[in-house]
DNA sequence: ACCGTTACGTGCGCTATCGCACATACGGGC
DNA sequence: GCCCGTATGTGCGATAGCGCACGTAACGGT
């Protein structure tokens, strides 16, 4: 987690400061600090006060959630998609959970300060746009965690290990990883032989492939199809959310309908 | 959800209602409607834009995603301690999941531009209490959500149940519930005869009672000990985001402390 | 080129939960 | 007071995933 200077490394490369309107983005940028993130370092633990908030370029952190008894489970992923930190200007001071880099890369940093500042600044009119940005990748991170809920519920290891493939998939440049698969076991929450047995047989099926530490992605259609829906709805989301013409306050229509009254959708048999 | 008057109820019976400073509140009161919810009607279907923000008093409400095929899961309960519709001063201006009527009772309502006036008011000097309150309430929401994700992956079926009726109780009057085995299944996502089955266990061992359609906790106590630790973890955090000192932005201690140094928490065996 | 660490493979019995097919009985409405 | 819809009880085979105990081999460092 040193300090680095490179000039392969933009900003811009994480699109939540991309989106960033040009007049705020020169006053954060002096702030900004390029560092690099080893796979394994632990940004926050539970509970503990947040210093900065990151934007990662090419890192992926997971944000994972630990039992008393050390099982764990992944509750979400950021990626250059996203921002880590969300919780420094909802008031809350400090997360809920633990957040562990689980991609080698890089991530721009900015102390909790100037963030706080910044979102504050919402000077009446028009409410600051980094604000703006922050609610909305927010509401995009609840839906991501609403939708791991339910799929930790209902979906098979292997439908899970499909979407997870494909999400990290999405914050990577290539088509290859750099995981073990006794990793992807613990955030999963799973058991790493149920992962090795799966990943077997997505290899045998020709949609992965993969050798010690590392999985390469095949055929990436098949893999969606045997994903389950969770990562289509959150991809989506996340579309709709943070690609969506910028200022809008009312979007586009509802993702999907259904009918309006009542029926306590049974567990289906 | 007819509109009706009662000198029974009386909005700061929400306890968000009831936090608001005085000022912040006087305007808004004007506009609120007190509603009466039935159990089993739909407040907001995925997806569907938000008309109205609902602050509950002795109705609880249940944020659910319903999968593709059927397959439901509650992903957090809503009852006096919060508000419904949160996502409307994120952005989105819809929600990700269906919100059902858990428990039939009271709330008051309110017009979603109102919310969002009041929301964007955040005069500089004094960034609105109401957004203040808000994204507080949103952050032990997401508190709510991540802890039922890995309460999903990892706990049984008894442990929480036990959970959903502690929770379910603390938003209500009295120590009895009014509501069926089938319908606690679909909050949960599993199937009803494990209600049945587990419901009859911590019936002979004392720690409820119940009759068709009706459970009265007897024994919390045990009840809360043989409940997962997600029950103490979400009320502690609630606790601490909502009833702390109104305006202090660095709050107690963190909640645990925990090695800095990554061990990747393996799947405990 | 070797060697040891660490990642992956595999087998096996076990348990929780599912899916289904019923039986039973409560209690509100007439 | 009866009756029927609906909530609850129960049994049983199927299965996904667990826990454990190994074996094997890939890779990186010296």
């Amino acid at each position: 987690m040193i300090a680095i200077k490179s000039i392969q490394n933009i900003p811009k490369q994480n699109q939540i400061l991309a989106a960033l309107p040009a007049d705020i983005f020169e006053r954060i940028s002096p702030h900004l600090e390029l560092i690099s993130l080893q796979r394994g370092a632990v940004l926050y633990e539970a509970g503990s006060q947040l210093q900065y908030v990151y934007f990662p370029t090419n890192a992926i952190v997971s944000l994972q959630y630990v039992m008393e008894n050390g099982a764990s489970a992944e509750i979400a992923g950021i990626g250059k998609e996203g921002v880590l930190g969300v919780s420094l200007f909802m008031g809350g001071s400090n997360m809920p959970s633990r957040a562990v880099v689980q991609t080698t890369g890089s991530a721009y940093r900015l102390q909790a300060r100037w963030v706080v500042d910044e979102f504050n600044r919402a000077g009446g009119r028009r409410s600051g746009a980094l604000q703006n940005l922050m609610l909305r990748y927010t509401q995009a991170l609840l839906t991501q965690m609403s939708q791991t809920a339910a799929c930790n519920r209902h979906h098979s290891v292997e439908q899970q290990l499909c979407r997870w493939l494909l999400s990290t998939l999405d914050r990577l440049p290539s088509n290859e990883m750099s995981i073990t698969q006794e990793l992807i076991a613990s955030m999963l929450g799973v058991r790493r032989e149920g992962i090795t047995e799966t990943a077997g047989n997505l290899q045998r099926a020709g949609l992965i492939s993969y050798r010690r530490g590392h999985i390469t992605i095949v055929d990436r259609v098949k893999l969606e199809s045997c994903a389950c829906e969770c990562y289509g709805v959150v991809k989506k989301e996340f579309d709709r959310l943070l690609h969506s013409s910028e200022n809008t306050k009312s979007l586009p229509p509802p993702r999907r309908v259904t009918p309006s009254r009542l029926q306590y959708s049974e567990h289906p048999r």
